[in-house]
DNA sequence: TTAATCGTGCGACTATTTTCGAACAGTATG
DNA sequence: CATACTGTTCGAAAATAGTCGCACGATTAA
């Protein structure tokens, strides 16, 4: 018996307004940049102080919006941007998104000012 | 006596969370991709078959998150696209959404058939 | 002035989204 | 095997968002 599978949405298949909507929660946002810079990553990482259905609510809300890959991985639950995906399908929107996150809340370091 | 005043947030004010937000709607990004085309438009052309109320309420909430600058001319309310300064505080981030918007979805509002 | 038009605010209603506890199933460890 | 750990699902509750009728003030035109 196959452990657990995930759907994906094809890349043709993405759809802005479902990326927008995905990204413009803090917590989801949150979770993308955390994803931009560790690469893949064990779910729990992304929100180790959240109810683990919470968790599973998001997760499943930007893997079923075409934002993240999920691979279950033993009993753990691996993410990953799907960046060249979003690149393919929105050329520059992630870094757009993640570059004015990064400028726009608090003092994240902006060293190449 | 001013006859209607508008906030809007300062250009450093605008939230990225909120822009998406704001974008995710399929009614506003209809809008903001007709602004887009037409530079600025008389509010009612933006939803002829709305109800008023209904209008009022969408372009608020993108006047409040920064998207768009309203204006009042005579009893009417003139709408702009805020994009030089959603440029400067996200660069890119506009010509993406529509470029994706454009790719994406290809039943363009078929008012101009 | 009178009438028509426009946008706004209010209030109510519906729909959607978020949150999270509890029970469950699969997996690893002993 | 039993036990501990994981993520998922379900259900319900709360919070948020969307829709829209209506009354009102402001503006324009006759």
């Amino acid at each position: 018996m196959p452990p657990r599978t995930y759907h994906h949405p094809d890349t043709d298949e993405i759809a802005i307004a479902r990326v927008l909507f995905a990204l413009s929660e803090p917590l989801r946002l949150n979770m993308v940049r955390m994803l931009a810079e560790q690469g893949e990553t064990d779910s729990i990482d992304l929100g180790p102080d959240l109810p683990r259905s919470t968790l599973t609510h998001h997760t499943s809300l930007l893997r079923e919006s075409g934002v993240v890959f999920v691979r279950a991985e033993g009993r753990k639950c691996m993410i990953q941007l799907r960046d060249e995906d979003l690149e393919q399908r929105f050329p520059g929107l992630l870094d757009t998104v993640l570059t004015g996150y990064e400028s726009a809340d608090d003092d994240h370091s902006e060293a190449d000012a």
